[in-house]
DNA sequence: TTCATATATATCGTCAAGCGTATATATCGC
DNA sequence: GCGATATATACGCTTGACGATATATATGAA
């Protein structure tokens, strides 16, 4: 999937997708769960915008048995990397991204944290 | 004009939008008359879309008798300059933009460019 | 004032994108 | 197999964005 720039940054255009991917930028992996609960946003929503983002290359899933985990991709290109950082600059300390981040760490019962902690 | 992030990307989410932007972004300054012939898109359709940079202040404008010129803003947060060049990154070397460019130097009768030469 | 040129806006039709909801699929444990 | 959980997709609706065309505004020359 090599995007065009228009592509792009229409996928960068909406506020849900924007805090996908400044989430998964600075947590590394998120599966769904984690995502919808830090969105509070409804599941289908959210899997619909990461399909999205997925099918032009943004991001790869890794299914490990129920969940699904998200990335960023590693191997985009230098001007379409250059354009996510500069979404996530732009983005950090606003809201609702910030909030975000934090409704994340309330989670309980993440997937790939510790059980017992 | 302070403007969000997906309203950002929004605005660059459209082909002429950055298409304009990379030929301003190359050229400095250019008429509204300029642009129409380089894209060779019909006048209101330019217009319109420049009205929207503008609105949103990534472009200002100044007027010089019948011809009203518009340039990249200069005052820019860094965030949102480093969108635009990733977006220019990404568009140089590329149809259509390329064509921009070459269609631009052939145009005759430029309003700026010296009318003997 | 009248005409010509450059630019801006208004109107209308169309189409794509996003939303909410319902439902389908996948995996695991029993 | 059956049920439970996590995720994905399908369907119908609505809204906003873009395009084409027509028209309005602005400036300068005669």
């Amino acid at each position: 999937m090599d995007l065009d720039p228009p592509q792009l940054f229409r996928l960068l255009g909406d506020a849900t997708r924007l805090r996908c991917l400044a989430l998964l930028a600075a947590e590394g992996e998120l599966c769904v769960c984690e995502l919808t609960f830090a969105l509070g946003m409804v599941q289908p929503k959210v899997s619909r915008h990461l399909a999205l983002l997925r099918a032009a290359g943004l991001v790869r899933d890794r299914r490990e048995g129920l969940w699904v985990h998200y990335r960023l991709a590693d191997d985009l290109p230098q001007w379409v990397r250059a354009a996510l950082d500069a979404a996530v600059a732009g983005i950090t300390g606003r809201d609702p991204y910030a909030r975000d981040h934090a409704r994340l760490t309330q989670m309980p019962n993440r997937p790939g944290a510790p059980c017992c902690a």
